[in-house]
DNA sequence: TAGAGAGGCACC
DNA sequence: AAACGGTGCCTCTCTA
């Protein structure tokens, strides 16, 4: 057996790395003293589902003693971590859905088997505190967690040894999870203490859990909402893969043609704003629009102001390459043996506890005008792709949660709230018109007001003049007078505690500066956990192998076509959700075999 | 050569 | 008095 030693606080620990038959008896009878067991894994990258992945060594551990098994190397060790994994009773992970894939993929339980015990410290600590570090909190990796409620000095320590190796191996950072010796000692080191910081992250966070997201019962509705994003991101979705190479070679071919405009006029990067600023001050053209920092700007706003021929090849070549790279080419490299695409989905990551999806499809920020990058994502054989989204989310629970009872009304008679904000702000309809000739401005204020904007805002985003965004934002605050004082009285709590609590139970921190922000943050963690509600129902109700994607108030499916109206329509009932008295109505529509084409048919009926 | 910051842009 | 909330990804540029 080999071992490694380690000082943390003072406290040795202890890690062991089983070689051998003899080894793996111990490691057994300390699995068996260790009903709570911390659990991670190493393997040679992130892509679970690739036929390459491998998992290399599998590790266990509690505050002061750790096992390293080195999976890689045969089946008995392999067979040791799956009994562990059955043995344990609870299993202690920080981004525990990732693991439970790598035992699946590689070790043996599934999903299904794993996630009833564990503990993931990543929801514990969002609920602690969800803050990000550049927000001045904790943060929700591992690294940063351990500096923030562990030890600063010894999560420097070992978590900056895997850089030092990447030097040693003169490999890239990312680069170092297949190369490295399974034996050498800084990896059984960094790998060893994963567990024990697991199950110490544990212990420091779970008294800090807000006893009243506790009485909600929150840390585990969190782990049921990321059991069931991970089975989704199990599943995958069908990709059409050729639809997306004929869509990624067409957006290099126009990307090129575009560069070589670019280049007529002096511009070698089109990406380089510095060079297209230069280009355009030797045209002797005047720019004037400032960035955040004070720099010149050269986005998109200015670009097509100027009217120039450079300006529009710019345009379209940055556009191009960018759709191409994180779009198209992003999801043909993420294809597992079997053409589909998983996507990474954060069950619980912004401050306000909504989901984010990274990596192979960033489905929130699929542009949403027309089918183009949606339609590579395919139904199943024989299945359709379905949406179902909640009409007027926020803005409903914005009504229920203020209990303003002229947006209620608006809401339970059916009418259309933008229009009621343009009439209060402008007057009455004119006779016979179906839309307020100002209801752009009412929907403009709607929403940004739910952002926690104003008249700037208003004017800014939605290109209405000054006085009429000062007179709709005026008018919406003297029309929902409940929403005002709701919003008051959240940044009074706000100032004086520091943090708000939505009706889940769940604690959210507020910049005493930025109080005007509490609406928001309430709005937004409301809806997001009515979207999360209905994943766990769904799941319950055996939805959970025709989802695909949550996208914030929306859910993307694909549905046996000879059933898709009706489990669209029980779908769609098992979303809807009656938020403090107000229903919040989800409907669905059925679209072809991509999920493209539900957007190219709703756009033709409109 | 990697990392970080900034700018920009895609979304709800 | 007013206050635009929340994300992810790509590229360039500067720094260490």
């Amino acid at each position: 057996m080999k071992s490694v030693g380690y000082t943390l606080k003072g406290t040795p620990i202890s890690i062991k790395v089983a070689e051998s038959a003899e080894d793996l008896t111990l490691f057994r009878a300390f699995v068996a003293e260790n009903p709570v067991l911390g659990f991670d894994t190493e393997t040679t990258g992130l892509d679970w589902w690739d036929t390459d992945f491998r998992c290399r060594l599998a590790q266990f551990g509690n505050a002061t003693e750790a096992w390293v098994l080195p999976v890689e190397l045969g089946a008995e060790f392999t067979q040791a971590a799956r009994w562990a994994l059955g043995q344990a009773e609870r299993l202690i992970a920080h981004n525990g859905t990732y693991d439970m894939h790598v035992s699946e993929a590689r070790i043996g339980p599934t999903i299904e088997d794993l996630a009833p015990k564990l503990l993931d410290t990543k929801y514990l600590a969002h609920l602690v505190d969800p803050r990000a570090v550049k927000e001045a909190g904790p943060g929700l990796k591992l690294e940063e967690l351990l500096k923030y409620y562990v030890d600063q000095q010894a999560a420097e320590e070992v978590k900056g040894s895997m850089t030092a190796l990447a030097k040693k191996y003169k490999v890239k950072k990312e680069e170092i999870w297949p190369v490295v010796e399974l034996f050498d000692t800084d990896f059984l080191l960094y790998a060893g203490m994963d567990p024990v910081w697991a199950f110490r992250l544990f212990h420091a966070l779970w008294p800090k859990v807000p006893a009243r997201s506790r009485k909600h019962g929150l840390v585990s509705w969190e782990h049921r909402v990321g059991y069931v994003t991970s089975k989704m991101e199990r599943k995958g979705y069908l990709l059409d893969a050729d639809y997306a190479r004929e869509r990624s070679e067409e957006l290099l071919a126009d990307q090129r043609r575009w560069e070589v405009e670019a280049a007529k006029y002096g511009v070698e990067n089109v990406n380089s704003n510095q060079q297209l600023i230069d280009a355009f001050s030797a045209f002797g053209i005047k720019l004037t629009k400032k960035t955040k920092k004070g720099n010149l700007a050269m986005d998109d706003d200015v670009l097509s102001s100027l009217n120039h021929p450079l300006a529009d090849a710019v345009v379209k070549a940055k556009k191009a390459g960018k759709w191409r790279k994180t779009w198209f080419e992003r999801a043909l490299k993420g294809q597992d043996a079997d053409g589909r695409v998983h996507a990474s989905i954060n069950s619980c990551q912004a401050r306000t506890a909504r989901m984010s999806i990274t990596g192979t499809i960033p489905a929130q920020t699929f542009p949403a005008g027309d089918g183009f990058v949606r339609s590579m994502f395919l139904a199943d054989e024989g299945e359709l792709s379905v949406s179902i989204d909640y009409g007027n989310m926020e803005l409903r629970v914005m009504a229920a949660a203020s209990g303003d009872p002229v947006m209620l009304e608006a809401f339970r008679n059916g009418e259309d709230l933008h229009n009621l904000t343009a009439i209060a702000a402008f007057g009455p309809m004119p006779p016979g018109a179906e839309k307020h000739p100002m209801r752009k401005a009412g929907k403009g204020t709607n929403f940004t007001v739910c952002f926690g904007g104003g008249w700037k805002a208003v004017s800014d985003q939605w290109g209405i003049s000054p006085e009429d965004a000062k007179t709709a934002v005026k008018a919406f605050w003297g029309t929902y007078t409940g929403v005002k004082r709701f919003s008051e009285k959240l940044q009074r709590e706000a100032r004086r505690t520091g943090y708000v609590y939505t009706a889940t139970g769940r604690r959210l921190p507020v910049d005493r500066d930025r109080a005007y922000a509490a609406l928001n943050y309430y709005i937004q963690s409301s809806a997001r956990d009515i979207t999360a509600r209905a994943l766990i129902e769904l799941d319950k109700a055996g939805f959970t192998e025709w989802m695909r994607l949550p996208i914030h108030d929306e859910i993307v499916f694909s549905f046996p076509e000879d059933r898709a109206e009706e489990l669209t329509f029980k779908a769609a009932r098992i979303m809807e959700m009656i938020f403090k008295g107000l229903l919040v109505p989800a409907d669905g529509e059925i679209g072809g075999q991509s999920w493209g084409s539900v957007l190219e048919l709703e756009n033709s009926k409109h």
